[in-house]
DNA sequence: ACCTGAACACCGTTCAAGT
DNA sequence: ACCTGAACACCGTTCAAGT
């Protein structure tokens, strides 16, 4: 995926579209959407601004490149999910992990800050619907596979994203592990 | 409240630090963070750029005395809350109806780009977190008075809360008012 | 095919001078 | 007490010229 991390690259002669985009995903899982700019993207790259308009047209475009790439990137992600074929509690657990766990830090920062600017951008809201409709239908799927008809088991697909989102959005310090753990338990329980 | 909304002002000779801070969430309610820039700013309230600096330090002396006045916004209006002495079902209604019905529109986006400034600014962190104790406390003592044990009472605060925050992230096609209403019912309803 | 360097516009910041 | 206007630095954008 686009948004894997890298070490800060020593100076390369020439770069491609996506050295600029991994900065870029850098930049935007430690600073927002806010640090992903032209200039400092350069600097951190060591080379002149001038040459990221022979990658993008402007910083619009990188912004919508990302997204993109995001949106690809999460589809694949569901569907590869969607392949293995362990029992639906394994599989549903996994997924509360990976918006949970530390591992996925970075991984979760980027896609609050692009459900944040959809808010305001409607590229990125089309980004979030794509992703939303494509994981939905996967995890009410794994949720039908546990026992719920089908209306409640979108219900259930619905909360389930909700409380992970989130308890992503309240103050860390605030949600004991016990009770986040307590809480993905009864969510993931069968009917 | 200081994110209250008023229409463009006219022409005004003198400006105080509140004109510039309801410009501000106004600016944030409608571009997000991105959006809070002293330019465009001045340009709304037409007065030139320079006068801000009369009243703020800088843009960021702007961010946090927004984070101030959003936080004691914030605490003030769950304490008039807290003293309203409604049946627990009706109070605990009446709040998630504030993050899912329109009416609060302007007050959810103001409150989710903080929430998305949080993940990387130590300021809006630290606002978000005094919100978060204050507001759980107090979800927590409804929960109480409905007959959950205490431990129990902070478990479905939690649930409650990142349910409401996590579904306004989610695209809202995805989210059918009856599922929403459901889930609502559901985490409200008595042990 | 990709980059540099210089130019210009826009916005953050400073400050002396105005009222 | 608050604002203007000019100055400067920083960053987005363009583009002719280089390799």
């Amino acid at each position: 995926m686009a948004q894997t991390s890298r070490a800060k690259p020593e100076k390369m002669a020439r770069l491609d579209a996506d050295a600029w985009m991994a900065a870029a995903f850098d930049a935007l899982a430690q600073g927002g959407i806010d640090a992903v700019r032209v200039e400092p993207l350069a600097k951190a790259l060591d080379i002149t601004k001038g040459s990221f308009y022979w990658h993008f047209a402007d910083r619009r475009a990188l912004l919508e490149a990302m997204l993109g790439a995001w949106t690809e990137g999460r589809i694949a992600a569901i569907r590869e999910q969607a392949m293995t074929r362990g029992a639906p509690e394994m599989v549903l657990g996994d997924l509360a992990d990976l918006y949970t766990r530390h591992a996925n830090l970075r991984g979760l920062t980027i896609e609050l800050a692009i459900r944040s600017l959809a808010r305001t951008d409607d590229a990125a809201a089309r980004a979030v619907r794509r992703v939303d409709r494509e994981r939905l239908r996967h995890v009410g799927a794994l949720f039908g596979a546990l026992g719920w008809p089908a209306a409640q088991a979108q219900e259930r697909a619905i909360l389930f994203y909700s409380y992970l989102f989130g308890q992503s959005l309240l103050d860390p310090k605030a949600v004991p592990a016990a009770a986040r753990d307590e809480a993905i338990r009864a969510l993931i329980a069968a009917p």
